[in-house]
DNA sequence: CTCCAATATGTGCGCTGCGCACATATTGTC
DNA sequence: GACAATATGTGCGCAGCGCACATATTGGAG
């Protein structure tokens, strides 16, 4: 029956995926992993185009031009890194707004899926979600891949803790 | 405490959704709605360009295209419609040996995230996912649209049925 | 200290997937 | 019998991304 379980499972993420990519992209105007990339710089410790490549798993080349478009919009800053070659990307005043609109988006687009469901049922289902993440083998890099969109202010005891300072 | 679940069903969402394509991608060698499509046309009732352009939710000109792309593999057949001017839309030998792959190719994806669950835990995950999806209020293109990528002879008591034939 | 591989960013170019505006063919309807 | 509605196909361009290449800086081997 696992299989039966896997196939819900793969119905309910498309339409998680789907809705918060629809609701990315009415807020920030660019798809792929650009939304993410705005939540990813946002956490302030001024990644740099590499560190930031591996979290998106794009390539070096898309992972440039996506700066550039943000760069563009005014929601990003390429500042000096502790290379002169590498650069610290930082969100501006403009950019952390849009990426609080984009937090508080995609809760919003998720949250119409779980209101059918009791108070209990949502910790259930909490708690299976938290057993299947917590065990994922995962590197550090994956892990800040997998939570490339949360919010890292509501997701208390969270099971794949990539807070630790990435060992690069 | 919605939204320390919805946070989480995000991850798994994501995770979920990103499997599935990426898995899509290397069995298929197209991104986007196209294995949606291929899926979606073997159900075997013939769609028309039109009917597959509302499933998949493209514009109609990507929708020509997409089965461009897929006619030039040689996985679907343009045939004469219900009219002159609507065409029915049937796979090949080779589509439909293509469509049994996407479809074991997806439920091994996500497969892997169930495996750590117990037995009845799967079970559970099941039921709640099942409520989910039946509380949500669908018109049966939308029903459609959620199992564009579902394997229906896996999906026993299927919560958002969409065999009916479609009102078109 | 000099040379050179490794690191890190940026550019030229093209591809895929898609939408808009438009063209064309068929159908039903008044 | 004319005309809106239906259904498909085309010209054109855009967004997002990867490959190959160019450039700048750094660390290390000799």
């Amino acid at each position: 029956m696992i299989d039966r379980t896997a196939n819900l499972l793969g119905v309910v993420g498309l339409a998680v995926a789907g809705r918060i990519a629809d609701t990315a992209r009415d807020i920030l105007r660019h798809g792929g992993e650009t939304p993410a990339a705005l939540v990813v710089i946002g956490y302030a410790f001024g990644p740099s185009n590499d560190q930031l490549r591996h979290i998106l798993g794009l390539s070096h080349p898309g992972t440039v031009r996506l700066v550039d478009r943000l760069v563009t919009d005014g929601l990003v800053e390429r500042r000096k890194g502790r290379d002169k070659r590498a650069i610290a990307l930082y969100l501006s005043e403009r950019g952390m707004a849009v990426r609080e609109e984009l937090l508080k988006g995609r809760l919003a687009a998720i949250r119409p899926l779980l209101t059918p469901l009791t108070g209990v049922e949502q910790e259930t289902l909490a708690a299976l979600l938290h057993k299947m993440l917590s065990s994922m083998e995962t590197t550090v890099t994956e892990r800040r891949t997998l939570c490339r969109l949360c919010d890292n202010r509501i997701c208390t005891n969270c099971p794949i803790p990539a807070d630790e300072q990435a060992d690069t």
